[in-house]
DNA sequence: CGCATTTGACCTGCGC
DNA sequence: GCGCAGGTCAAATGCG
């Protein structure tokens, strides 16, 4: 026990003074050893009493005996150390000093160790204290620039309302206006289409003769006697339905939900009824139009934010993987629906078909996504729903905000079906580059809920001349816009000759036109990313490529 | 036990 | 009219 004590004194020893002392402690020991371990036992180093007296008496020791007090110490150590306490006789207080100069030596160590753990506790302290206001700063900082970002967020928002509020009041406006310049508008896209036709092609076409103005009020029931003229029919319900649903659209926007929705949501009934006039627009489906998303994703599904669930499966022809179908559970009757299944070439791609619109809130994660299809999806409806104009109706580039590298306008799905290809680089939009005489105008807000009432994203913007007459220029400067944008884009010039080959029946005849796909380009672009005016007669069938992949899904 | 998934049957549209 | 393929339904099954 004593021993130990000893040991453990020694090893803490430091300094010449203390080296010596240790010396002095090693004799002790080895001379007394027998004797002191009982009184030992009852020694208490930590005693006021102790350290008072001891400290007293060594520096007594100090002035009156020097060094030879240390000489002298070395016997008896335990009872030296007794005899510090008050009451004993002066023969054993001889021996007192040496042993207490020991003690205290000891009590300096402890003490010394004591002191240097609390300068350590306090270095520690502060240290953590010093990265404590430093992440603190840092953490001011970054509130502080998110409310900035917060603020310039408001704004944004706040402009974009605004901005789209004027966008709607236009519309109205422009709505009036288009329902009594209609028939001019016919009839200059009739005669826009034919003397297009015979630029490109000179063979005469018996589809045009329906095209000529009947001149009677109930032109649309005329044109709807012909499937030729399916596109016009559709395009004027649209341009109506659009129009008309604006007021009433606020509502939709506001609660998350849209027509096209509801009429998606009805997928039996994908025909278009061909109204009598066009009062009986509204009744009239919406096409369905659907966004098909590619990315590399080992996942069995790609995390788009939403609940699906899975109501089917089944092995689609041509692809070894099988196809699932998912419908969202986010919101009871919800109509939006999408379908999964890996790429039949490249089983690392995840082909991800959307189809309708929510009919609910989204959560941000699923935003990005709803508002990438919405926007795709607007961009297909509104391209080839504003063919009346006579333009080639997809001949616009979105930056769509989530990331959309390709954008593909199939041809052979059953409906209308743009893909947005994630796995590509992010450059190749820039592959796509808009019309000369194109001028930049938002989405067509019909709709489409998620891009009105979401702040996140601006409105993508489209570059198209036949938004820029939707939106704002009269139908009578059609014929002019058209002219000027074959005279000034040869490339344009070819998919306007492709698409309206489409709309007449024909097969396209490939005027400077590079795209000889059948199967999914047969109302091809002109490999310039140009793409044709989809509009066939059945709606449902009317897809325009402008980029063909490998691995979309070719049902049939 | 409730919910999600699976899977075969059924419906519908389209081409021949 | 028939067959094919895509899409959907609903009972069965699995899982937590």
């Amino acid at each position: 026990m004593e021993k130990q004590h000893s040991r453990e004194l020694t090893f803490l020893h430091s300094g010449d003074s203390l080296r010596q002392n240790s010396g002095v402690a090693d004799r002790t020991l080895d001379h007394s050893s027998d004797h002191v371990e009982p009184h030992i036992k009852e020694m208490d180093f930590f005693s006021t009493q102790y350290q008072s007296h001891d400290h007293h008496h060594q520096e007594g020791n100090t002035n009156n005996n020097g060094s030879s007090s240390f000489n002298d110490s070395s016997v008896n150590i335990g009872l030296n150390i007794l005899s510090s306490s008050p009451g004993v006789s002066r023969a054993t207080n001889e021996e007192k000093p040496k042993a207490q100069v020991s003690l205290f030596v000891y009590m300096e160590m402890f003490s010394g160790l004591i002191f240097l753990l609390i300068f350590e506790f306090k270095l520690v302290k502060k240290t953590w204290d010093f990265q404590e206001s430093a992440l603190k700063m840092e953490l001011e900082k970054l509130n502080e620039e998110n409310r900035r970002l917060r603020s310039m967020l408001d704004q944004i928002t706040k402009n974009y309302n605004e901005l789209q509020g004027q966008l709607l009041m236009a519309l109205q406006k422009q709505a009036h206006r288009n329902q009594q310049e209609q028939k001019d508008a016919v009839n200059g896209m009739a005669s826009t289409i034919m003397s297009v036709q015979q630029f490109m092609d000179p063979r005469p076409s018996a589809a045009l003769d329906v095209n000529e103005p009947s001149g009677s009020d109930d032109k649309t029931q005329e044109l709807s006697a012909s499937p030729e003229n399916t596109m016009e029919i559709v395009s004027k319900e649209y341009d109506h339905r659009m129009v008309q649903n604006m007021p009433g659209k606020q509502v939709s926007i506001e609660d998350g939900t849209d027509q096209t929705s509801q009429s998606w949501g009805s997928l039996k009934s994908p025909k278009i009824d061909q109204p009598k006039n066009e009062d009986q627009v509204p009744e009239v489906p919406f096409r369905k139009a659907r966004v098909s998303v590619r990315a590399r994703s080992e996942a069995p599904l790609i995390s788009d934010g939403c609940q699906w669930r899975k109501y089917g499966q089944k092995m689609a022809k041509g692809n070894p993987c099988p196809r699932a179908y998912y419908r969202c559970t986010m919101a009871v009757g919800c109509p939006v629906r999408k379908q999964v299944q890996r790429c039949a070439d490249d089983k690392s791609v995840l082909i991800t078909t959307y189809e309708g619109n929510h009919n609910h809130p989204l959560p941000p994660a699923a935003t990005a996504m709803a508002n990438t299809t919405s926007a795709a999806a607007a961009m297909l409806l509104s391209g080839s729903t504003k063919s009346k104009d006579g333009l080639p109706t997809s001949a616009y580039y979105p930056s769509l905000p989530y990331a959309s590298s390709m954008a593909t306008l199939s041809a052979s799905a059953p409906f209308p079906t743009i893909t947005l290809d994630l796995t590509q680089g992010p450059n190749a939009v820039q592959l796509l580059r808009p019309p000369p005489s194109a001028a930049s105008f938002p989405l067509p807000l019909h709709g489409y809920p998620q891009l009105l009432g979401n702040p996140m994203f601006g409105p993508p913007k489209l570059s198209t001349a036949s938004s820029a007459m939707q939106l704002g220029q009269r139908p009578a400067s059609m014929v002019e816009t058209v002219t000027a944008a074959i005279a000034s884009d040869p490339n344009f010039t070819a998919a306007l000759a492709a698409a309206i080959s489409t709309i007449m029946g024909a097969p396209p005849r490939n005027q400077g036109n590079s795209s000889n796909n059948n199967d999914e380009n047969n109302n091809s672009s002109n490999g310039m990313g140009v793409p044709a005016l989809p509009g066939s007669p059945q709606i449902q069938q009317s897809c325009t490529t402008f980029s063909s992949k490998a691995c979309t899904n070719k049902p049939g």
